[in-house]
Parts: structure tokens; C-alpha cells; sequence
DNA sequence: CGGCAATGCGCC
DNA sequence: AAACGGCGCATTGCCG
């Protein structure tokens, strides 16, 4: 079941036409769009010579036997494409029967696997394929598209008369390229079909979006910001979005600011909104800046902030009240997943104010009256972001957030295991550590705000080899550099002193493997080179990491420019481009861990989907159902599923636990 | 002018 | 005895 091995494999593409920005509205929206037309089906049987094309209208009963025939398999890249095309318009429009989900085959996810790009171009050209995509088709076909006209010139009168030769011939040379790739990156690995088949359900489920409030959001921001924006327009003659020519206005009146962001300003300003003036910096305070400066500023930021263009996404990808496809399987090449088009993953946290109140606020539409309840209105929209997703009539929401999950792990990984105990047995390892770095034993989280803080910063960031300077830029600017300095050294030397080890013990296995092309096992991860160019971690789960095309090389040790030893580079892509990336100790700790960690909440998704929890959303360490609404106590059963440990992880002894809520709009 | 890279900013 | 990593989208700015 699920298996899409030996069966007829057929690569199956489509070109289409449309006014819709497929990459603004996603699939699904795209799909529906009263414009979209197919210009060309094409395919071929892999491995055989079978090549066939239908285009609208076309009279010929090929494509309804290969569809009908259960043994067929269809292999797309992306296939989330193809999918909506078909059951959008294929079958609606033209009459075709279903393609149930298990009868395709995605070499887009086999990309993820495998820690190759996901375009289809890119990943032909990192694996330096003969057979390519056709640009220049694919820039003639996107230049079909009405919205491209103005750009591309290109329109229907002046087309050329065989437009539809070009991108059926186009087309096939696509279906040419993605069945080098398959030949040349072959089959997911079983379970990840079965991760990969549920990925492709909760995509196709969706996450509702509360219209109505979006809507009265955009009202209240367009309201709010219109005074603002010309005010400072006036007073400087930029738009309070050009950053970098801000900067430079404000150093031309003798206002040096580092940058625009949020925290920055509330220090420089002195002030900010909720008084946690722990997280100022006073070195930054500008107490005596002309008031019209910063007035200037305190519009910045009270408006500058770019989540609010989420609410025209979420009406962009959202049909008929539902955002479909907003998870890709594996982005992260540790196996997590990405969040598309509305990007539910990075919805701002907000302050934690009183969701119902500030709901029935910002459903009003006033800003005004925002203002006078609440707060800053575009402020409080930021903040009240995620509050648009909603379940749908009659179901609620349950939602479960592992803690601290990723410590958990590297601590159970490395075997250090009284920190494990001290976590399973419920007490709060944030004071333990607090307690140590400052020789203390009374540290509570009410009457120690800074020292909680610096023991919970500790133990969530120094598990993957942070340093002194990062912890000191990031969490004790004010504090001085030996005092980061002590802590480090506190972590790595007296609370965890077992980490360290399992950074230096995975990175001389992978050093080895890569170099002498022999497998080595360390921390339960056994490191192997794959044929074909791939290095692989097999992971305590099962499942392996994949890293393309690693070449052993060597570096100077920092601490001494005569000693070299053995590193590695492999291709990945980073910052959206593909390029070589060096490991080392931390970083394979880090995926090692992330990666355990996505499988762990795979283990409990697979149980909710059983136990009829069906989900609809992941956020690396949280899962969404939606649930029928009645008076059952969802969120136990919830906490139940998540706390249940595959026995990889009762052996690794990782302690988990989870937090769960159920209601009927997205929190946090 | 479009394409691409870098940057900023949100999250885990 | 060094190194925190993983993402996506919007915007800006540079280059051809």
C-alpha cells in the first residue's frame, strides 16, 4: 500500500494559461481561477518510448485508459500541481475520473529527502544532468500569462501563430528532464511515503481563514497608517519602508541609529509599549533627541512593521475560505517542514493580550475605538495575526506544543542523563542552570527575572556550540563579555558537560566517513557514503539525513596556524541559492537533533490521524488538529499522543512532554 | 526594465 | 582549544 515501486511509472506535465500569479495564490486558488486554461498534457512511460500528449478537446482515449488503469502511476515534480489541475479542471471540465493520492509520485519530495534544491532546474543542474529544463520554454510559456504582458509584450493577438507547438515541444522536454531526475534520485524512502502521503492529506484538508476579520484588519490598518505615512512622508520625503535611506537621513541629522529593527528602536526611544525593560538597551538611549526626530521614529514603529502584508496574502490563497498547500514536505533539509504562500510558521507572537477582546476589537473595523480599548491599532493587528485561522463551523481546534523539545534531545543524545531525569521528573531545568551559573540555590522564576532568563537562554541555545560573543550579542549586551564568557564555560564544563563530547564525537565520525569513504557510528548515528555522491546519517529513529556531494577537505585549527586537520563541505542550498556549506561539530549536532525532533512529532501526527484527530497545521514542534466539537477533553487526549514515545526515544531516554489547548482560533 | 542577490524580520 | 541552526516573504538595490 502506498508504494509507488513497480508499477507503470508515467511523467505526467501540464502547461497552462492564466490571469492568476500561480506563485502568489498557490495551486489550489490558481486551479479554481475562472482563467486558467490547459495548453498541453504531456507524458512518457519511463523507460519506454511511450510518449503521448492531449490538449483540450482532443479526441483520443489514451489518457482515460492510463488513468483508469490502477496500476499506473503518475510522477510530476510537484506534484501538488498537477493534482489541483486535474481534479480542478480536468475532471470537472473534461470529465476524467480521480487519481487517488497514492497513485502519484512526487520527485520534488524526493528532492527534499535527498537535501537537493526542489526547482526542477536547479536540481538537474547541481546534479549536472545532460538533460535540462528549457529555460527559455519556460520563460515563453509563464509569458502567456495576461498579468505578464506589460513585461514580456507578448499577448494574444501577437502571438506566434504555433504558440501551442512551442510549449507542447517545451513541455516535453520538461517531461525529458524530471525522468533524468527520477532515473538518477530514484524512490522515497518507504516511510517517508507514508510522511510524505500524510503531508499530502493535511495539505489538501487547509487551514480556514476568518474572512470577515481579515477584512476589518485591512480596514484598521489602512485607517490607522494613512495620517502616519504622510506625515513622515512629509517631514522626510520617504516612505517609511526605504530603511537604508532612513538611516541615512537620520545620520545627516546627527542620529546614528545601527538599524530599523524593533528592538533597536524601543532602546533608542527609551521606551517601550509593555515595560519589560530588560530588553532595552541603554547604550542605544538618545535622551536627548529633538522631539521632532523622535516623533519621526515612534511613527516607524508603530507602523513599519512588514507581517501586516500577511492579511492581503491570506485573501490572495485563501478559496472560498480556505487556505490550502501551506506546508511543504521537508523544506528544511533536517526534515522539517517549510510554511508556503500565508507562511503559518512565522506569525508574530504578540504580547499575550486577551484574544476574545482584542478579536471582537478588531472586528469593529475601527481603529479609532482599537486604539482607545487596546492599544497602537497596527500594533495590536500584528499581534492578533494568527488569530485569523480559524476551524471550521462545528469543529474546534487542539492544538499541542512539545517543550523545549530540541534541549531535550541533545541532552538525551549526548547520554547526559541527570538532566534528563531532572526534566522527566517535571522540575524546571531553567532554575537548575540558573542556580549553577550563579552559585545560587534559590533562583525562582518570579523573583530572579534576569538570572530565569539567562538559565532558560542557556539551556535552549548553548546545546549546538554556541560562543561567548553570539550569547553575549544576543542575550546579555549589557552585561560584559566574561560574564557570557562564565557561562558558556558553565554549560559546557559543569551542567552538560557530556555535549561537548557528542559535537566532537559526531564530527570525527563524519570527518572519517568522508574521508576514508568507510561508514562510523557514534551517539547511535551511523554515518555512511552512499553510491551516486551522497553522504548519509542513520539516524537512532531509522531515518537517514541525506547531504549531496560532501569532498573532504582541510582547515587551520583558529588556535594555531600550523596545525590543519580534517574537515568536509557538501551542496546545499542556503540563504535561497545553492552553494557549498563547511560542517562541523555543532552544526551536524544541530541537525542530528532537529531531525529527531521532527520525527518525534511525526510518531505522534501518524497516532492523531489514527486516533481521528485529523491535522491540519505542524510548526516544527506544535501540531493543529481540527476536531468535531463536542465535550470531549481533546487536549488531554492530545497531550496523551504526544507524550507516547516510539521506543527510540524511550531508549534514548529523551524526556517529553507537551502543552495542548483546544479552542476555535489559532493562539499561541 | 527584469532578474537576482542581499537584507530585514517574523517564527521554531 | 571555534562556530547555534532551520525556514519564507517583502523590500531594496545592483547589474546587465
Amino acid at each position: 500500500m502506498g508504494r509507488a515501486v513497480g508499477k507503470q511509472l508515467y511523467c505526467f506535465d501540464f502547461e497552462t494559461e492564466s490571469d492568476c500569479d500561480l506563485k502568489a495564490c498557490g495551486s489550489v486558488v490558481y486551479s479554481h481561477h475562472y482563467s486558467t486554461e490547459v495548453i498541453c498534457l504531456c507524458w512518457n512511460r519511463v523507460g519506454e518510448p511511450d510518449v503521448g500528449e492531449w490538449v483540450p478537446g482532443a479526441l483520443e482515449s489514451t489518457l482515460t485508459q492510463l488513468v483508469e488503469h490502477q496500476d499506473t502511476v503518475f510522477m510530476a515534480h510537484n506534484v501538488g500541481f498537477e493534482k489541483a489541475i486535474w481534479r480542478n479542471i480536468m475532471m470537472p471540465r473534461y470529465g476524467y475520473p480521480d487519481i487517488p493520492d497514492d497513485r502519484w509520485h512526487d520527485t520534488m519530495a524526493v528532492c527534499a529527502e535527498k537535501g537537493l534544491p526542489l526547482g526542477l532546474d536547479e536540481a538537474c543542474r547541481a546534479l549536472r544532468l545532460p538533460e535540462q529544463k528549457d529555460k527559455a520554454g519556460s520563460k515563453f510559456t509563464i509569458g502567456l500569462s495576461k498579468h505578464t504582458f506589460d513585461k514580456t509584450g507578448m499577448s494574444k493577438v501577437n502571438r506566434p501563430e504555433d504558440w501551442r507547438d512551442i510549449v507542447i515541444a517545451y513541455c516535453h522536454q520538461d517531461v525529458a528532464a524530471e525522468i533524468a531526475l527520477h532515473k538518477r534520485i530514484g524512490w522515497m524512502e518507504p516511510k517517508e511515503r507514508e510522511v510524505w502521503l500524510l503531508d499530502q492529506t493535511i495539505n489538501a484538508r487547509g487551514v480556514a481563514v476568518d474572512l470577515a476579520f481579515v477584512t476589518a484588519a485591512q480596514t484598521i490598518v489602512r485607517d490607522a497608517i494613512a495620517p502616519l505615512a504622510s506625515q513622515f512622508m512629509d517631514a522626510t520625503g520617504l516612505k517609511f519602508t526605504q530603511t537604508a535611506k532612513l538611516l541615512a537621513w537620520f545620520k545627516a541629522r546627527g542620529l546614528h541609529i545601527p538599524n530599523m529593527q524593533k528592538g533597536t528602536l524601543d532602546s533608542i526611544l527609551g521606551s517601550d509599549e509593555h515595560g519589560h525593560d530588560d530588553d532595552i538597551d541603554w547604550e542605544l538611549f538618545v535622551p536627548d533627541m529633538p522631539e521632532d526626530l523622535r516623533r519621526l521614529l515612534k511613527i516607524r514603529q508603530l507602523i513599519g512593521s512588514a507581517s501586516i502584508k500577511k492579511l492581503d496574502k491570506m485573501l490572495e490563497c485563501t478559496w472560498h475560505g480556505i487556505a490550502y498547500n501551506l506546508l511543504q514536505y521537508h523544506g528544511a533539509g533536517t526534515g522539517r517542514w517549510a510554511g508556503r504562500l500565508l507562511q503559518p510558521q512565522n506569525f508574530p507572537r504578540g504580547v499575550g493580550r486577551d484574544m476574545d477582546h482584542v478579536v471582537s476589537a478588531i472586528m469593529t473595523g475601527d481603529h479609532r475605538y482599537v486604539d482607545a480599548v487596546i492599544g497602537p491599532p497596527v500594533e495590536v493587528v500584528v499581534g492578533a495575526l494568527r488569530h485569523a485561522l480559524v476551524s471550521r463551523p462545528g469543529k474546534v481546534f487542539v492544538v499541542g506544543d512539545f517543550a523545549g523539545i530540541e534541549a531535550r534531545v541533545v541532552l538525551a543524545c549526548a547520554g547526559q542523563h541527570d538532566k534528563t531525569a531532572l526534566m522527566a521528573a517535571g522540575e524546571n531545568p531553567y532554575i537548575d542552570m540558573a542556580n549553577q551559573i550563579f552559585n545560587r540555590t534559590d533562583i525562582t522564576k518570579t523573583d530572579d527575572i534576569f538570572e530565569y532568563t539567562i538559565g532558560k537562554n542557556t539551556v535552549l541555545g548553548c546545546g549546538f556550540g554556541m560562543g561567548k560573543d553570539k550569547f553575549h550579542l544576543r542575550y546579555c549586551p549589557l552585561q560584559s563579555l566574561s560574564f557570557a564568557e562564565r557561562v558558556i564555560q558553565t554549560y559546557r564544563k559543569e551542567w552538560a558537560p557530556e555535549v561537548p563530547k557528542l559535537w566532537y564525537g559526531l564530527e570525527a565520525a563524519v570527518v572519517k566517513t568522508v574521508h576514508d569513504r568507510t561508514a562510523h557510528e557514534a551517539y547511535g548515528v551511523e554515518f555512511w557514503m552512499e553510491r551516486d555522491g551522497w553522504l548519509t546519517a542513520r539516524l537512532p529513529s531509522g531515518r537517514k539525513l541525506w547531504y549531496y556531494d560532501p569532498k573532504p577537505c582541510t582547515v587551520h585549527v583558529p588556535w594555531d596556524i600550523a596545525i590543519l586537520k580534517n574537515a568536509y563541505t557538501y551542496g546545499a542550498q542556503k540563504t535561497g541559492h545553492w552553494q557549498r556549506v563547511s560542517g562541523y561539530g555543532g552544526l551536524i549536532t544541530e541537525n542530528v537533533v532537529q531531525a529527531l525532533a521532527r520525527d518525534l512529532m511525526v510518531h505522534a501526527m501518524f497516532i492523531c490521524e489514527r486516533e481521528n484527530m485529523p491535522i491540519v497545521l505542524t510548526v516544527h514542534d506544535e501540531i493543529v488538529c481540527e476536531v468535531d466539537e463536542c465535550g470531549h477533553d481533546w487536549a488531554k487526549m492530545l497531550q496523551q499522543i504526544m507524550e507516547d514515545r516510539p521506543q527510540w526515544a524511550i531508549d534514548m531516554q529523551v524526556p517529553v512532554t507537551a502543552e495542548c489547548w483546544q479552542g476555535d482560533r489559532y493562539r499561541k
